[in-house]
RNA sequence: UGGGCCGUCGACUAAUGGUAGGUCAAGUGCCUUUGGAGCACUUUGUCUAGGUUCGAAUCCUAGCGGCCCAGCCA
């Protein structure tokens, strides 16, 4: 988390060009709402994450929602921390979770925590309990589970729901005074047993814990559940529009029911659909396994979907932000292809991303007929999308280093690169012909001897004579070294969770989802990129400056590679 | 087997009783000092069966398929 700030200064998307506002359901019936005048013209959303874990891609959907509708109808949006159970809350996740919305590049209206709410929730139980809607129950867990029915029979009623008014105000202060241990006792909602929508069977709205809360410490051994919560917390920030996923459709009567009980704030839930993406998982529960079982580096590493993780990558705000708006939101549960989000990152870095010459598994090559110990600085353009990001001066010499993919002994079918009596442009150099090969013992070509043309300076020939390749190069004497993690899928299956009985989603873990090469070689002008800077190695993908630079040892992530042809029909 | 929700190109989504369109992916061509980017073009779709209607992806009925719900988690 502490190197987001490092990656926020490294964002270059300032001007960000008018967003799309595509149509989905949300939006038309908060249209709707404006039209009728429901909430007298107000929109106001709230994004509110339990600061038990990070926020990952999926929650980003959630916040683009969230802020952006609301900021489309000229509301606001609060950021709320729903903390009512103590035992897996904790401030680090506070932190983190502001830093990341902020990061997305939303700003909220209100910062709250459903603790701030504790008294009120209390006093309106309270409420409840004195209009006959809620008792005390004695019943342990397991009677109430047994006591619940299944999902085709109705529940039976507890022993205890006919208790006094008297006898549950009396009960409920004593479980708030402390006088009881965990478990012992809840307070229930007061609803129908026999209800085929089993949130309505009495469903607990406080449970004894005691338990150190990260913001009120011991001030509380009884806490909320969240149904009970939710949708005060919703009412008490006169929230219009309450967005959730759908697992939560089957709880809106209950949300519902407390509202109209306690005759406060319409606060209105609308559900829509969780982001699947393929190869990735986004399960808290999951995730937390991955970082503990060391699986991966931790929270951030540049593999994990979370937004800390995405943010390490190299990915940028903009290009999720992108993504969100384009995805739709509707009811509908499927799963996207992985290369749809590429597809954004790519896009947004094509526009942004400064060029330069990178290799990352180098062959050397040697000019024989340029002379020994000359050095000529040629021009190069910083991005061709873009005029303003100006020319470079990248140093050339006698003795270069080549991708090891752009030279074949043999080349196959198609391959226009460099092979024995082949001549290909050196980009923004010369044109070069293969001659001849150093091999070591093992037969590997390890030096490439090579003849330049003098007249082609800068890559064009006077002649007009055509090549059918440009490749990309870096002079060995004025290299930079570098470490390079190039990342795959975390997963090789497209659902990670299609596993065989017995088995868990881990052994889908891709075995090559990091590569790291120890000896990539870059041009000079990379010598000062800070932290979270992005660049696009030509020919190669989008890369990022990773956090564990040291100075003179830069790292690099590969945030996406760039699509590739060749590469594409070579498998075939 | 109760309840809730949902089925549109390979994926995601639009069409709100009136021309099934867009994005991604895939493919073809053009262009190219990145086999990048760009441009042009192309392929494939309304789950099924009935019904209402001049007209149905849209409304109704039934079937089939998928997801969610039996935490003192959120």
């Amino acid at each position: 988390m502490t190197e987001a700030n490092a990656s926020t200064k490294a964002d270059s998307t300032p001007a960000a060009p008018e967003p799309a506002r595509p149509s989905n359901f949300i939006r038309d019936t908060i249209i709707e709402d404006l039209k009728t005048g429901k909430y007298n013209g107000r929109v106001w959303t709230r994004f509110p994450p339990e600061p038990n874990g990070y926020l990952h891609i999926g929650h980003a959907k959630a916040i683009c929602l969230d802020f952006g509708l609301a900021d489309e109808f000229g509301g606001g949006t609060n950021l709320r921390f729903d903390d009512t159970n103590p035992e897996k809350e904790e401030t680090e996740y506070v932190e983190s979770i502001m830093a990341d919305v902020k990061w997305l590049g939303f700003e909220w209206e209100g910062l709250y925590y459903a603790s701030d709410y504790f008294q009120q929730l209390h006093d309106w139980a309270v409420q409840l309990i004195k209009a006959d809607k809620a008792y005390v129950d004695d019943l342990s867990a397991e009677e109430i589970r047994k006591h619940r029915g299944t999902l085709t029979e109705p529940g039976k009623e507890s022993p205890f729901r006919s208790r006094t008014v008297e006898e549950n105000l009396d009960l409920f202060a004593r479980m708030k005074a402390g006088e009881f241990p965990d478990g012992s006792r809840v307070l229930r909602a007061k609803i129908d047993m026999a209800s085929p929508n089993l949130n309505m069977r009495d469903p607990v709205m406080y449970r004894i814990l005691h338990a150190e809360h990260h913001r009120t410490g011991d001030k509380w051994c009884i806490y909320p559940m969240y149904d009970y919560a939710h949708g005060q917390s919703d009412s008490l920030e006169n929230i219009t529009h309450s967005m959730c996923t759908l697992e939560f459709e089957d709880h809106r009567p209950l949300y519902n029911w407390f509202i109209q009980e306690l005759g406060i704030f319409p606060s209105q839930q609308m559900e829509f659909d969780r982001l699947n993406l393929t190869y990735t998982l986004l399960s808290k529960r999951k995730l937390l396994q991955l970082v503990q079982e060391k699986r991966v580096s931790g929270w951030d590493d540049p593999r994990m979907p979370t937004l800390s993780g995405i943010r390490r990558r190299g990915y940028t705000p903009e290009a999720l932000r992108n993504f969100v708006a384009n995805i739709g939101v509707t009811k509908t549960n499927g799963t996207l292809e992985l290369a749809m989000l590429e597809h954004f990152v790519r896009e947004d870095l094509n526009r942004s991303a400064q060029r330069v010459m990178a290799v990352v598994r180098p062959l050397k090559v040697v000019i024989d007929n340029y002379p020994e110990g000359q050095t000529e600085e040629m021009d190069a353009v910083n991005n061709p999308e873009d005029e303003s990001a100006g020319k470079r001066k990248v140093p050339f010499s006698r003795e270069l280093y080549i991708e090891q993919d752009d030279f074949r002994e043999i080349p196959p079918k198609g391959y226009f690169r460099l092979s024995p009596g082949k001549e290909v442009r050196l980009r923004y150099g010369y044109f070069i012909t293969a001659q001849s090969v150093v091999k070591n013992d093992k037969g590997d070509v390890t030096e490439v001897h090579v003849t330049y043309d003098p007249a082609t300076r800068g890559g064009n020939a006077p002649d007009g004579r055509k090549v059918k390749s440009t490749i990309h190069w870096v002079s060995a004497a004025h290299a930079i070294n570098a470490e390079a993690r190039l990342y795959d899928n975390l997963f090789s299956k497209e659902d990670p969770n299609d596993v065989p009985e017995g088995q868990d989603f881990t052994a889908n873990l891709n075995p090559n989802s990091l590569e790291t090469v120890t000896d990539a070689k870059l041009e000079p002008s990379l010598k000062s990129a800070l932290p979270g800077a992005r660049y696009q190695f030509e020919r190669l993908g989008y890369f990022c400056v990773d956090t564990d630079s040291k100075p003179g040892a830069p790292v690099f992530n590969r945030t996406v590679a760039l699509k590739d042809t060749w590469a594409k029909k070579q498998s075939k």
